[in-house]
RNA sequence: GGGCGCGUAGCCUAGUCUGGAUAGGGCACCGGGUUCCUAACCCGGCGGUCGAGGGUUCAAAUCCCUCCGCGCCCGCCA
């Protein structure tokens, strides 16, 4: 029911005949009792969610009313005027409702032959001619990315890689902060030498330093203590806002954004472990550079609600935009005359409608009202076009605790990674000792990023997650390496299969087990959930998925044999075939690395 | 205090947009399964006042109201 609103195409979705069968012939039967009724209505409230009564579900009660008859009685007198077709190959009145099958033969043999021939792109919908963005991410570069920002490089990767899929060609972008006090702290300290650190600094990293060691590790070591010293003592933080100023006038230091950049790299490099790779970077002061943020604020200054401050400042009433009372009013320019970071990010937006037509932003729960304030002040001037906001919760630590940057018991991705590594590479030494070293971290490192991936984007992005270790690098049940192993099932087996080759022929009468059915009818599943997941922004649809398909394969397997049949072996060989390509699909749209052993 | 989000078995979670049949999974726990294509697996069992109360409806986890609990935000920070 829920992934029923998805459109559904003839040439990408194997259901889709079946379904404009079923409405086809539902229209035809309320036709045929002098009911009117609409076909979008009909296919409205079609149940796709398939089970045992059947692959789609009619709920009557709604047309009872006007058919002057009981939903029961007006089941039956339907169910007598619809006959099975080529599609329907069965229709039968439960109560108030009515329930069709699919033709077996006529579903498999359809869904085998698009997900054989189109390979890689089975899943994946023709464009509708719309451009996106999709921003992401977007860590301050002040040291080593932290896992309550890796929350949002997984849902907006992930939601990149679905609207790719569903046919919207995407560009991902990360917004990196160049202009902040943040920013300009790490030019503060990086640009003295060693020597002339205020003691309480040095002390912080003495001794912490490796040789070799990640950059974003190492620049970002005396950023807390830095923090710490500067509230403090306001001479140092006039240092820092000197910074801030020559930034924003266009002349920074000259080690200001290399250093910014050196760090970015460092988290980079992390990120890509998780298969997190981005379009294109935007650097917001490049905003200041083109004059665009001047522009926005002259637009700002003329706006129906502008409030010009005694001190020189500009502010908007936002009161009538639904804001919180006490932050009704949203200072846009700073007395001296500088910019602030929601009037850089209007104009950042601007740039974004320029060029794409679907603009999605992915935020923390934090940023919440930001993400409100942005609307009001470009309805302000005048700009009609709004972002779509994904908006995740914080993840969590068990005692309750936010995982904060600036807590000294910060959990970084590097560690988490690294213990999960450590972990899948101990799971993979007592399964398999013949393998060699490099196989063996060859998997680790797959399973470790797999299980990573998936334990967070299994759940909807609007509830909190509180972070625990056994959890989080769980291999067993709904996990990522549940998945990866099933897939790594299917290459074994189709290794084994000498006598079965590309392209796979099959007779589809013989693929009608239980097992094969149900099978079947997930694989077909695949494009809808993709659709579903791209409109939505319901990432976490393709991790249930992807465990759908691994469960009700493994089924299969250990209930019907492959290899070992004789007259359903090549049709069984190329529905396993079928199974590593849509799994591996599936878990390419995850971002989850593919293994061919285990 | 105000705004927003969340609340589903011991733990985690799907379903809530667009109300429909006995609320799907996973972990843990109990009982089975490997001379056979990888047991990171499979089969069976146990476990639910869908936070509480009211309302709307033929029908409510889903919509409306009130309340409770938890989280986040409410800077001339980003």
């Amino acid at each position: 029911m829920t992934e029923a609103s998805a459109t559904p195409s003839a040439s990408t979705d194997p259901w889709a005949p079946f379904v404009a069968a079923v409405v086809a012939s539902l229209a035809e039967g309320f036709s045929s009792i002098g009911v009117p009724s609409d076909p979008s209505a009909l296919l409205a409230q079609l149940d796709l969610e398939g089970g045992p009564q059947g692959d789609a579900a009619f709920p009557l009660h709604r047309w009872a009313g006007p058919a002057g008859l009981a939903p029961a009685v007006l089941a039956e007198r339907l169910v007598a005027t619809l006959q099975p077709g080529a599609e329907v190959s069965e229709v039968r009145a439960s109560g108030a409702y009515l329930n069709f099958r699919a033709d077996t033969v006529r579903l498999t043999e359809r869904t085998l032959r698009m997900v054989l021939d189109r390979g890689a792109r089975y899943g994946h919908s023709d464009g509708v001619g719309i451009a996106a963005c999709v921003e992401h991410t977007s860590a301050n570069p002040t040291g080593p990315f932290h896992i309550g920002r890796v929350r949002n490089a997984i849902i907006g990767d992930t939601l990149a890689r679905a609207l790719r899929a569903a046919g919207t060609p995407v560009t991902s972008q990360y917004y990196v902060d160049d202009m902040g006090r943040q920013a300009a702290m790490i030019t503060w300290i990086w640009s003295k030498p060693r020597d002339e650190w205020p003691p309480e600094i040095r002390a912080a990293v003495a001794g912490l330093e490796v040789a070799g060691e990640k950059v974003d590790t190492h620049r970002g070591r005396p950023y807390p203590a830095a923090s710490a010293y500067l509230k403090a003592h306001p001479e140092a933080q006039a240092e820092v806002a000197a910074i801030v100023l020559q930034t924003e006038s266009g002349s920074p230091p000259p080690q200001h954004r290399q250093l910014s950049q050196s760090i970015l790299d460092g988290m980079l490099q992390s990120l890509a472990r998780l298969h997190i790779e981005f379009d294109e970077f935007v650097w917001e002061s490049d905003f200041l550079r083109d004059g665009s943020v001047e522009r926005v604020l002259e637009r700002l200054h003329a706006a129906p609600h502008a409030v010009h401050e005694a001190n020189g400042a500009w502010a908007i009433d936002t009161s009538s935009y639904g804001l919180p009372k006490e932050s009704k009013t949203v200072v846009v320019q700073r007395g001296d005359g500088t910019s602030l970071y929601v009037s850089r990010d209007v104009a950042y937006h601007l740039s974004k409608f320029s060029r794409f037509q679907r603009v999605v932003d992915v935020l923390g729960q934090d940023h919440r009202l930001h993400a409100v304030t942005l609307d009001a002040l470009l309805a302000e001037i005048g700009e009609s076009r709004r972002p779509e906001f994904v908006i995740y919760q914080d993840i969590t630590v068990p005692d309750g605790g936010r995982m904060s940057t600036r807590g000294g018991s910060a959990v970084w991705l590097d560690n988490l990674l690294a213990e999960a590594v450590e972990r899948a590479r101990r799971e993979v030494l007592t399964r398999r000792e013949d393998l060699g070293s490099g196989a063996v971290e060859h998997i680790a490192e797959a399973v470790a990023t797999g299980a990573v991936r998936y334990h967070i984007v299994r759940v909807a992005s609007e509830k909190p997650v509180v972070f625990r270790w056994e959890d989080a690098l769980s291999f067993e049940g709904r996990s990522g390496p549940f998945c990866q192993y099933s897939y790594v099932r299917a290459v074994s087996v189709l290794r084994k299969a000498d006598a079965e080759q590309p392209p796979y022929p099959f007779d589809a009468a013989r693929l009608t087990d239980p097992e094969e059915a149900d099978l079947i009818r997930v694989i077909a599943r695949l494009p809808r959930t993709v659709q579903y997941a791209a409109r939505r922004s319901h990432v976490h649809a393709l991790a249930g998925y992807a465990h759908d398909l691994a469960d009700q394969f493994n089924r299969f397997y250990h209930a019907v044999p492959v290899l070992r049949s004789v007259e359903q072996r090549p049709s069984r060989v190329a529905l396993v075939a079928a199974v590593r390509q849509t799994l591996g699909n599936a878990l390419d749209l995850l971002g989850i690395p593919l293994l061919d052993a285990m």
